[in-house]
DNA sequence: CGCGTTTGACCCGCGC
DNA sequence: GCGCGGGTCAAACGCG
């Protein structure tokens, strides 16, 4: 008999599980009409936009940049570095409406990324299942085995720039190095000029053929700022711990990688050059929609194109993330003879880092779990907010958030689904939030903490029709999505982002094989 | 003993 | 051509 009444309450349960089920494919439908609604609008807007760029472009007599000398600079948390605050109280120049509230606007004109450029304007093809991290390889893994130079090295150099992009993070750490996942082997350590910190030289060692370098460096300005350099890619399988790092910094090397075909001319440097502009291209039906993203500038050089992923703490204190000067390049904490791009997603708040490297590991704040602050992340309205409202993120005041225009969180979620490159930096960053997850909680249950954190991240699904149920059925979900997303990183190396609350808005063919329904 | 680090020497590119 | 500086090599050394 008890047997018979639990399989009935278990039967009943699935069926209101199924009805559950049922509501929010209604509910994600809805959300996927309204966003392609949304999508078509930014379109348009963007595209007369685009229009009136192009023509101000044509008139603009600054020569275009060298695709060999990129450095771009992402800062994924809020810098400390003073030039940069000092850079944006400057900045005049309005926002783009796409770019409102995000760091994500256009500050370097000639440097212009799109993932369906990408086979034009480099030698590296995009690769559909592998993360960008494959398509580094490829080019580094014609490197000679040997690693002494000789002249058909020079030559495949010359033939293939984009091999010698390099990645540099730049993070907050106490440790002498930053635990990325991977083994390394120091061979040698120099005295760089203008730095009395050394520089330390890393080889990677989990595969003997490895190419892949990296170089470590205190900061001189803030010596609790750890720059790690990376070159090369890894030509072997990643351990899990370093899928993250590993991806973060293909990604970004593949915004350089697959970058402009327009810049062709190699041009002599001139700094004025350094106001660029650098786009993020939306891929819809065809159409390459940019994205703007400020904070970026480029210097023409000759040299290696470089990309800094700034993971350290921003002290911006201004209100306001467009007010600096565009004319004036963030290139003054670099060697000249890189040219930098710097892609702000900082966070406004002075008060909460969502990333940081303590005790050599990088972690996002325990507190913050899965909180990526591109700009205000924490004022994600409407669906965001009673959500926030209800569960307020530990750490994370609400009462101090911003005010986010709703339309900086479309152009947000359009940059996310739209730009695989970008997806990549995001999915390494989640992937790294995933690992840690799996190491901390390891064979808890599914409905671990450290899930019911994640799914409390995506608003989308946090906003959904909720019962007890209805609860269970979200938290399996995302656990399913979760686990789908670290196999699709570790294993194939996904280049799409994972992430619950794009996926859902996302129409591109080539994310929808990664919707969870 | 094996492996990783240290460190001085060497190589090479670049600017003058 | 020369000097400088970044990057790499490899012997010596230290540690488990």
């Amino acid at each position: 008999m008890q047997d018979e009444m639990q399989f009935e309450l278990t039967k009943a349960e699935l069926g209101e599980v199924r009805e559950e089920n049922q509501r929010l494919r209604v509910h994600l439908d809805q959300i996927m009409k309204e966003y392609q609604t949304l999508q078509k609008k930014f379109q348009d807007v963007y595209h007369q936009q685009q229009e009136t760029s192009t023509a101000i472009k044509h008139n603009d007599k600054r020569p275009q940049i060298n695709d060999e000398s990129k450095l771009v600079f992402l800062s994924l948390g809020r810098s400390s570095s003073m030039e940069l605050v000092k850079k944006d109280k400057k900045c005049s120049t309005p926002p783009t409406k796409s770019a409102e509230g995000l760091d994500l606007g256009l500050e370097c004109g000639k440097f212009e990324m799109s993932s369906n450029t990408q086979a034009e304007s480099s030698v590296i093809p995009p690769s559909p299942d592998n993360s960008l991290e494959e398509a580094k390889d490829e080019a580094v893994t014609q490197k000679p085995s040997t690693p002494k130079r000789n002249a058909d090295d020079q030559e495949v150099l010359q033939q293939n720039p984009a091999k010698k992009t390099r990645v540099s993070v730049r993070v907050r750490c106490d440790t002498p190095t930053m635990n990325d996942g991977c083994q390394w082997r120091k061979y040698g350590q120099k005295i760089a000029k203008g730095n009395p910190c050394p520089r330390a030289y890393y080889r990677c060692t989990v595969s003997p053929t490895c190419p892949v370098r990296k170089q470590v460096q205190r900061c001189p300005q803030d010596m609790s700022i750890l720059i790690t350099t990376y070159e090369g890619t890894h030509n072997h399988q990643l351990p899990v711990s370093a899928t993250a790092m590993a991806s973060t910094t293909s990604a970004a090397a593949s915004m350089i990688t697959s970058g402009p075909s327009t810049s062709g001319s190699n041009s002599t440097p001139n700094p004025s050059t350094s106001s660029q502009r650098l786009n993020f291209y939306l891929n819809e039906n065809s159409k390459l929609k940019p994205i703007y993203l400020p904070h970026s500038s480029i210097t023409p050089s000759p040299s290696c194109p470089t990309v800094t992923l700034d993971l350290t703490s921003n002290t911006f204190s201004t209100s306001s993330p467009y007010n600096y000067n565009r004319s004036q390049p963030l290139t003054s904490i670099f060697p000249p003879r890189y040219s930098t791009t710097n892609l702000n997603f900082s966070s406004l708040e002075s008060n909460a880092t969502p990333i940081s490297w303590t005790n050599g590991s990088f972690n996002y704040r325990e507190n913050q779990m899965g909180s990526l602050n591109f700009g205000s992340t924490q004022t994600q309205e409407n669906i965001y907010h009673s959500f926030m409202q209800n569960k307020p993120m530990m750490g994370i005041p609400t009462t101090t958030q911003h005010s986010l225009q709703p339309d900086t969180i479309e152009a947000a979620t359009r940059a996310i689904t739209s730009n695989p490159n970008f997806q990549s930096v995001l999915q390494a960053a989640l992937t790294s939030i995933i690992s840690r997850g799996a190491v901390g909680s390891q064979g808890a249950s599914e409905k671990s903490g450290q899930a019911v954190k994640l799914g409390d991240t995506f608003p989308v699904l946090s906003s959904f029709p909720s019962t007890s149920n209805a609860n269970k059925c979200s938290t399996t979900f995302i656990n399913k999505s979760m686990a789908a997303n670290t196999l699709n990183s570790q294993a194939a190396g996904s280049n799409s982002l994972q992430c619950s609350s794009s996926r859902s808005k996302s129409t591109s063919p080539e994310t929808s094989r990664d919707h969870v329904v």
